[in-house]
DNA sequence: CCTCCTTTAGTCAGTCCTGACTATCCAGGA
DNA sequence: TCCTGGATAGTCAGGACTGACTAAAGGAGG
């Protein structure tokens, strides 16, 4: 049903994505994807990127163009994007965005090992969460205050406004859990239920 | 600051967890994480459990306990959990549930890059998005629906009402972002600066 | 009784990815 | 003048992960 990406890294489309617009060499890619915040978005490094930069060239998604070599300099190879590379980006972009993928936050798994705490430790370590999550969102909205205030459209801001808005869903998520947790019910049923153990 | 893990992966913490319970061989692992749904969480497939279980031998957090060969089928290595496993599972969920993690959506990256669709092309995928989206918060409400009626209790699904909550945030985040996509405006300003292209 | 499908149980080749390393240039302080 | 730190640019060993494979037993259907 559906077609298995060559390259399915996610950095692979932000790479492709850059080279839409001119060629570049891989050190060059890494400046722009960290000065344009995407680094927020993907996890990499700059191994990563050389290696998938390989993947790519090896897809047919993207070409080696020339060996530049300034000023005694380590020589840098310039890459460009293919018109598969083209059509690459733009499949995968339609298809990432209309279809959910299902995601597998570490937070999920933590939640279903929840009653392994005892209920006041549960409720001290998701306070402590709420706080950090509060420091998150107040970081996100500063960042996309200041670039709005810098012009930038908000088109591109997008993905920062996602973040927020999955932050506070899960503050309000996390704030309701520990009203929960704090019922002398549950800390009864889980001394009836948990009481034997280390 | 914050020690690595031996064994970074979630599933070894799930597979920890487990074997709190009763010393088990990998497949039954299998078994018993597919059963309690636990597979919604966690992505994994059966080598990369017999992968886990492996490093978690080696960093020694298990220990194999037995070989058993009954009735001519494949013999089974029954592991089970140490002292400094135990003494694992209790510290990295502490940390899990107290420090949020930046998580790596891949829909956040099709966001940064939303602009390079035209905008009614945009719109119709994220309906669909949001189709779909409508669609995956049914069934989880079912599933949660279902299991109360079993007689689950709530401890046990927070982390599906966790997931629900996240889905909830996502669809109502996109039903704004096309609100926002279908103004005039915006298919004005994108067709000035991203006139030129293929 | 034969065949085919499913379940049980595990292995393995090859790719992917990370962390650590190499090496050069330039700016600024001591 | 020398030393240090940071930016530039890339490589590589070794471990982690995936998809495809092996293999035996049980049950259903003809």
């Amino acid at each position: 049903m559906e077609r298995r990406r060559k390259v399915p890294n996610p950095l692979a489309l932000a790479v492709l994505a850059w080279l839409l617009w001119e060629p570049m060499h891989p050190y060059e890619l890494g400046r722009r994807l960290k000065q344009s915040g995407q680094d927020r978005q993907i996890r990499y490094t700059r191994s990563s990127l050389y290696m998938v930069i390989e993947q790519l060239t090896r897809a047919g998604f993207v070409a080696p163009q020339e060996t530049v070599r300034d000023s005694a300099r380590p020589e840098r190879t310039v890459y460009a994007i293919t018109d598969d590379g083209r059509h690459e980006v733009h499949d995968w972009l339609r298809t990432l965005l209309a279809q959910p993928r299902q995601e597998y936050p570490h937070f999920a798994v933590a939640l279903s090992l929840l009653s392994l705490l005892p209920p006041d430790e549960a409720v001290e370590v998701l306070r402590r969460r709420s706080a950090a999550l509060a420091g998150r969102i107040e970081e996100t909205r500063t960042t996309v205050a200041e670039a709005r205030a810098d012009g930038v459209a908000w088109i591109f801001l997008v993905e920062e406004e996602y973040s927020l808005a999955l932050l506070e869903a899960e503050r309000r998520f996390v704030t309701d859990l520990v009203e929960s947790l704090k019922q002398p019910d549950y800390a009864k049923s889980w001394q009836e239920t948990m009481g034997d153990r280390t």
